[in-house]
DNA sequence: AAAGCTTATGATAGCGGTAACATTTTGTCA
DNA sequence: TGACAAAATGTTACCGCTATCATAAGCTTT
């Protein structure tokens, strides 16, 4: 269409024409857009009756190379493809884009490596902070951030020693008080289906306190109620139907991945297994259908919404300056019982 | 902690610096990470290296800055809080970082000015092309656009006339040949549930897809059989509640919004009335939920993945300057049958 | 009304890269 | 082997904005 020269090309209004036309030097109008204070309220008033007029757009590249600052935070979650991290991104989103903050989002597909790429790329983009969700990192991923020195927040598991900062709650303790809840609720045999392990430390923590539990309550580890799975519905009906296929069947089951449970509860419907009392149910997460289903579904209320929140306040805090001494903020979870139970 | 002055900031390594101990120019370690053909193979591994030890990271502000190019995209939402956008995200995320692009993420809350907003800051930040979901928008966010000369594309709906360019299915079609459906199958008294129509014209295109189905196999519309809903389990559950106690009952109906419809069977199930002896569901989207369900749901299945794949394919045509001609690309829809109905 | 402040605005020099053009090196062929 | 094109590298200016320091304007104060 147009010649694509560099003299010719409209790269649209620059601070520069707005300056013109209000009669002050460029600088003013910078002023009056990051500093309205430092201008008098007159000259205010023109620059933004320019602005008004010649459609100007700050060029946020240009500035944040000039000042070093940078209005772009990275997140980087395992998936993108299960809902679940929903509430935590737009809690995060909120936070942010009320304070003027954009979000860059990208998943690493459980891969410590693209972990990695990303988080160089988010550097290389010079984001002002990042939030990770991911608790693994491979070396030289904690090399970059460490020397970015921008605040970052791991939110996958409360860590004693994160990176930097660390908004969560504890996988493990969860786990083992949904495990210490069964028991306590008279179940004898309690089945665990943990989420893939590899890569994953929170399938792990939450498999470790399922043991732990156990351990502390005396009851020896069967090992062949404990299976893996992925996060689906179908991995959970899977899941379901292979632990009804043991000698001595479980009378509980604990889910502790991703909407597994709805899952296992479709399988007992359709094999009209009553729940509980052929088999109890347990989950995890909290997703809206558990709650919905009859029964309904006995689980664990993850601090997703709280988690994007906090985790957004706490890297806007440290970007603008304020010590935020919290390193390690534990959110908590509940446990709601419910008819499955 | 350390003096914050400009000269003694260490803003980390610099091209410069890699340069330097390269012993070639900057704008040879430039060419080497952009265009490396156009570097000998021995300096390229020099630069490589010396890239290696200093831990250089680009910065691509000054990068974008100076070439008039960005690697970020842009995508506007109505809403994060529904996993239902999760798949399309992902899929247009997919595309994008394969080739080198990041993905920056906003929602506009259903609210056409806050979109307006989130338009100035992503072109603010000289993102290299747009995705919105949303098809309805203010002038001023036209204006902006149009006059920002980047490649936009709209998912919510097939649009005949795009602002730019139109990647979806027609909300109208699908809709109506839902409808149709039903119909054929025999219902006679079809309600229809419709998400909240205030800005949200998909919603209203559903609700008229309806309508024209109903009038075009000559069936007197009754208003009654038509409500609105917001988009979430409670609200499904609700518009069914309410739906049974009008007079003459429906005999099937036809969620037009995300997850209501499994809402809808939740509340059967409580309710103990018979799908689809008692009544028939039919459901708009076609979550995993739908199908796992007993009985299982009739739905529409909407091409979410394709969307997010397409529309990033075909902006990243056009940021790379390969002509598309494409304006409009209808991606379809499907109608599964299940027990429901 | 002049001195002494505070407040508002301007001039200048980068931020860290890349485009465009200039120059050097290398390769090719008569 | 000299001439000349192609390939590799360098030089310079500038992308659009802001930090910093300098200057001008407004306000007290006595």
């Amino acid at each position: 269409m147009k010649k694509a020269s560099r003299s010719g090309d409209n790269r649209g209004v620059l601070m520069n024409d707005v300056a013109r036309r209000a009669n002050v030097s460029p600088m003013t109008v910078s002023r009056a857009l990051s500093n309205p204070d430092m201008v008098s309220e007159k000259t205010r008033a023109k620059i933004l009756e320019a602005i008004e007029q010649t459609g100007y757009v700050p060029n946020r590249l240009a500035g944040s190379l000039a000042s070093n600052r940078s209005n772009t935070i990275g997140i980087i979650l395992p998936s993108l493809k299960n809902s679940l991290f929903a509430e935590t991104i737009q809690a995060a989103s909120d936070v942010l884009s009320k304070k003027g903050y954009l979000l860059l989002i990208a998943d690493s597909g459980h891969l410590l490596e693209e972990e990695e790429k990303l988080v160089e790329a988010f550097l290389g983009q010079r984001v002002g902070g990042m939030i990770l969700h991911n608790t693994l990192h491979s070396e030289r991923t904690m090399a970059m951030i460490s020397n970015a020195g921008i605040p970052v927040v791991e939110t996958g598991d409360l860590l004693a020693e994160p990176m930097d900062m660390s908004v969560s709650y504890s996988n493990f303790e969860a786990s083992k008080a949904m495990t210490a809840f069964l028991v306590k609720k008279g179940y004898k045999r309690i089945g665990f289906v943990a989420m893939l392990t590899e890569n994953n430390n929170r399938a792990r923590l939450r498999r470790d306190g399922y043991l732990a539990a156990l351990d502390e309550l005396g009851i020896k580890v069967d090992g062949s109620l404990m299976i893996e799975a992925s996060s689906s519905l179908e991995a959970g009906r899977d899941a379901l139907t292979r632990l009804l296929q043991i000698e001595t069947k479980p009378d509980a089951v604990f889910f502790a991945g991703d909407i597994m449970a709805a899952g296992a509860a479709f399988e007992c419907k359709h094999r009209n297994i009553k729940i509980p009392e052929d088999i109890a149910i347990a989950s995890f997460d909290d997703l809206a259908i558990l709650q919905h289903m009859t029964p309904s579904i006995t689980s664990l209320q993850i601090p997703r919404v709280a988690i994007g929140h906090e985790a957004a306040e706490i890297i806007i805090s440290r970007i603008e300056g304020r010590e935020t001494s919290v390193v390690t903020k534990d959110l908590g979870f509940k446990i709601t019982q419910r008819q499955s139970t």
